[in-house]
DNA sequence: GCAAAAGTGTTAGTCTTACACCCATGA
DNA sequence: TCATGGGTGTAAGACTAACACTTTTGC
């Protein structure tokens, strides 16, 4: 672990990032389990430097878990209770296990900056799950996409936060067509449906959801997709991004 | 002035308000006219305390301005440029006039906390402009009500955020329905429309805005009122609350 | 030819928009 | 009784949702 200076960083601020995922008709986060404390889940997220944007913060932290360059991100909250972190029940333990696992780096003041209070700026990303390799950070044991529909109980207000970021989530959806940054960059009809079907919860007919899709004017038909089974072949379509 | 302790609040991080009114059929946003620097215009906005929530803040922050209690209020996005504050040309002269004004409250340890970098959450609220009784701050020379279609050139990026408050508030606008909290307790259908049509800046049509309004099932129709005109008396209307 | 799944067409229903009209009010 | 502005009715058009149907594919 690099020495972690905590002047370089804006003090009581943080950022913390839902990054969603597409994964066999699943909408999914990736979270991370911690190494201290005890061993909670927590979404992944990190502090912003005195001489860098809080989006550019924001792209950081991503790029460090996910390796990507560029993201699809959002801004959708700020989480500013009095008590976020200082109350939580896992302070006492965390600080303990931090300052064993390395006293020099995780100081007391260092380690009273880190547990003081925090407002934190929540950010979602969308990612081509595909082209992402998770990068286990010093503060994680392991990284996991899990699916929406089992999330684990998390720390501090990560649930309420991953919350807030689905419906922000759901709220663009069809507005702002984000919906592409979730696949890869062909894809069929259904499978675009069936992402549709996973962010809402529920279905959709097949000749009304391509109406709806194709008179976007957004989506270029390629050619079909032979893949051996005995049906009649699906059209490949992609993104057009110049519109 | 009282004394300013900048160890009660939190720092780098400011809240800023978009106040909005309605009055003679023009939306319009409360601004303050600084005692300071080059006396530019700039948008209601305060510190968070350490000891407060951000909502606490904003909501305290507003009653400093209107002395209203109960406000409507919602946070739509947060600025956090590397350079917002610490590249304006006014942190020189400002700093200086500051200081001259007050060295005692105003020292450079102030000052420099004060110009500092500032992340900045954006807010903004909904206003009876009847009710309000704009308090003139330590820092205002005076606060005036501006129509939207005549903000002046404003502080910093205090332009940019009103445009951005101003965009956040149609979004919202059908789908929270939060026009009442800009309109008397009472009103009529007129007004109603009136108010819709200088917030989205078109016109719509008596009955279909009509229809569209009661359709919603929010509205009270109460008795009529005579204005003494030659014509039609129009109903009252409140809003229902309860649902 | 047949089953499976993709793709298309048609209609009914709902919501939006535009136009026309009637009604209460006070001079 | 008339001008004024408030309130209502109706029909056309656009959009949405539901149904049925045809086409392609490999066995």
């Amino acid at each position: 672990m690099k020495d972690f200076d905590i002047e370089q960083y804006l003090p009581h601020l943080s950022i913390d990032c839902v990054i969603f995922g597409y994964q066999g008709k699943e909408l999914k986060i990736l979270i991370a389990k911690s190494r201290f404390g005890k061993r909670s889940w927590n979404l992944p997220g990190g502090y912003i430097r005195k001489t860098e944007s809080i989006e550019k913060a924001a792209s950081r932290i991503l790029n460090e878990k996910t390796s990507l360059k560029k993201i699809y991100l959002e801004q959708f909250k700020v989480f500013g209770d009095k008590d976020r972190i200082v109350k939580s029940s896992l302070k006492k333990t965390l600080a303990q296990e931090l300052h064993k696992f390395n006293p020099k780096i995780f100081t007391t003041k260092v380690i009273d900056w880190m547990t003081s209070r925090f407002v934190c700026i929540g950010y979602y990303a969308l990612v081509d799950i595909q082209k992402v390799q998770p990068q286990v950070g010093d503060f994680d044991e392991l990284l996991e996409w899990r699916s929406i529909n089992d999330i684990p109980q998390m720390m501090h207000d990560h649930t309420e936060i991953t919350l807030e970021a689905l419906e922000a989530l759901r709220q663009n959806f069809d507005q702002k067509l984000i919906g592409f940054n979730l696949l890869p960059d062909i894809f069929t009809m259904k499978e675009l449906q069936e992402l549709y079907e996973a962010v809402f919860e529920r279905t959709f007919s097949n000749n009304n959801f391509q109406k709806k899709m194709l008179d976007l004017n957004v989506l270029v038909r390629l050619e079909k997709k032979y893949t051996g089974a005995q049906n009649k072949a699906p059209y490949l379509y992609q993104f057009n991004r110049k519109k």
